[in-house]
DNA sequence: GTGCAAAGATGCATTGTCTGCAAAATCCTC
DNA sequence: GAGGATTTTGCAGACAATGCATCTTTGCAC
C-alpha cells in the first residue's frame, strides 16, 4: 500500500504534506481563536502559538494577519475545476458548472464545524466579509480558463451534446470561440456568474436556514440565470 | 438662489462638504502617489501630507492604508440607487439596471484621468484588486433593497410593462413577492449578477481597449444574461 | 548512511500601521 | 457671539510586517 496520491490532494512528499498541514493548523487557529475572542482581539502571537510555530513563519504563509482568517480551503478552486473537466460533454455549460459547484459544496458539509465558525467570525467581522468575497473571485480567472477549454474541445454536432430545448442561441449573438467578442468574453462571464451564484445561495440559505434547504436554494438561484432573470410575477 | 442639494451630492453645510472635500483628497492623493510609486512604498505620512492633514486624521477617514485605495468615488452606489428609482416602469428589472448602470459608467467617463491611475495602480497591486472587488460587492445589499421596492411597487398588470416575447416565467417558479424564496432570493441575485456583469464587462474591455468599444461589451454582457447565458455557437 | 544542495523555520532589529486619549480648533444653533 | 457638538491633531503605546543572517529539515545522489 503506497497511500499514493489519494484523496484531499495529499500528494507530494514530506516536504509538501508539512507545509500543507501547517497552513491548516494556522488557518483553523485562527479560525477558532477568532469565534471565541473575536477577530480582533486575536494577535498573530497568539495564532502561531495555537499552531506550534513562529510568529516569522505565520509571515511566511500569509501576507497579512487577516489573510489567515479568509480562505478555509485553498484548494476547493482546483477541485472544482477538475470536477467540471470531467463533466459529461452533454451538460450545458451552465449546468456542468452547477454540478461542480454542488459537488464541491456538498463536500465542504464534512467540515461543518469549521465553516459554521468561519461564518460566525465573517458575521461578526464585515471587515473580513469583504476580503473573503474579494478572494473568491480571484480564482474565477482559472475557472475561466477552464470553461473556455470545455467550450473550445467541445463536439460542433456530436451525437448526446445537444440537449434537448436548447435551440443554441436565443437571441445573443454569443461567441465562443473566435468571433468577435473572441477570447473570453463569455466564460469570463458564466465563470463570474457562478460564483456570483454560490454566493447569492450561501448568504440566502443563511438568513433563513430553519425554513429553506440549501440545495433548494441553489437549484433556484440556477434555474433563475437559465431562464435569464425574468421579472418574477406576483 | 440658495443652491440647494445640487448635482454632486453637493448637499449640507460646510461641514460635510470639507468633510467630502478632505476624504477626496486622500483618495486622490493615495491613487496618484501609488501610480508614481508603486502601492506599497507609499506611507500614510505621505499621503497625509500630500492632502494637507494629520496622520491621525487619515485614520479618521480610512480604517486601514489599503483602504485608501480601494474606493475612488463612495458616492457612486447612491447615484445607481436613485437612477434606479426613476427608470420607466415599463422597463424589466434587468433593463432598469442595466440603464442605470450604463449611465452612471460614461458618468465616470468625467474622472477619466483618476479612474486609468486606479486602474493601473490595481494592476499592478493584486492584493488591492480583490479588496476593491470584495468592497463592490458591499453595496449589494442596498440595491437589492431598491430592486425589491421597484418589484414590489409594480403594476401587476399595467399596460405598457409586459415587454412583448417575455411570457413571464420561463420555467423557474420564479418568486419575488411572497413565495416560498420570498423575501429577497430575486432582488439579491439580480443585484449581484448585475455588480458581476459590470466587472466583466471592464476587465474584458480592459484587456482589449484598443478593438471594442465599452458600450458594445456591456451591452452583449447583459444580452447574454437576458438570454440565460446559453451555450455558445461555434 | 554520508554528504550536499535546496527549502523551510526561526530570531532579531527595524520600520510602518493603527488605536485610545485628551487638548485645541472649527463649525452650527440660537 | 455664547454654548454645544464635531473634527482635527499630537502623543504614547501595542501590534503588524519585512529584511537579513542563521540554523534545521528534507530531498537526492552516491
Amino acid at each position: 500500500m503506497h497511500d499514493m496520491t489519494g484523496r484531499d490532494g495529499a500528494g507530494g512528499g514530506l516536504r509538501e504534506r508539512k507545509k500543507r498541514a501547517t497552513r491548516a493548523a494556522l488557518t483553523e487557529a485562527a479560525v477558532r481563536l477568532a469565534a471565541e475572542h473575536g477577530a480582533d482581539h486575536v494577535t498573530v502571537e497568539a495564532i502561531s502559538a495555537a499552531a506550534g510555530v513562529s510568529v516569522r513563519t505565520f509571515f511566511n504563509y500569509f501576507d497579512s494577519r487577516d489573510d489567515a482568517f479568509v480562505v478555509i480551503d485553498a484548494d476547493a478552486n482546483v477541485r472544482v475545476r477538475q470536477a467540471l473537466l470531467d463533466a459529461p460533454a452533454a451538460l450545458t455549460p451552465l449546468e456542468a458548472l452547477r454540478e461542480a459547484l454542488a459537488a464541491e459544496l456538498s463536500e465542504a458539509e464534512r467540515q461543518h464545524e469549521l465553516w459554521s465558525l468561519h461564518a460566525e467570525v465573517l458575521r461578526a467581522a464585515p471587515h473580513l466579509l469583504v476580503r473573503t468575497l474579494g478572494a473568491h473571485m480571484a480564482d474565477e480567472a482559472g475557472l475561466a480558463e477552464v470553461i473556455a477549454q470545455r467550450i473550445g474541445s467541445g463536439p460542433p454536432g456530436s451525437p448526446a451534446a445537444a440537449p434537448p430545448g436548447a435551440e443554441t442561441g436565443a437571441g445573443a449573438d454569443a461567441d465562443a470561440g473566435e468571433g468577435h467578442g473572441a477570447t473570453g468574453l463569455y466564460p469570463r462571464l458564466l465563470a463570474a456568474v457562478a460564483g456570483t451564484a454560490v454566493r447569492v445561495s450561501v448568504q440566502h440559505w443563511c438568513d433563513r436556514q430553519d425554513e429553506l434547504a440549501f440545495a433548494d436554494v441553489f437549484r433556484e438561484v440556477f434555474a433563475l440565470l437559465a431562464a435569464g432573470l425574468p421579472a418574477p410575477t406576483r
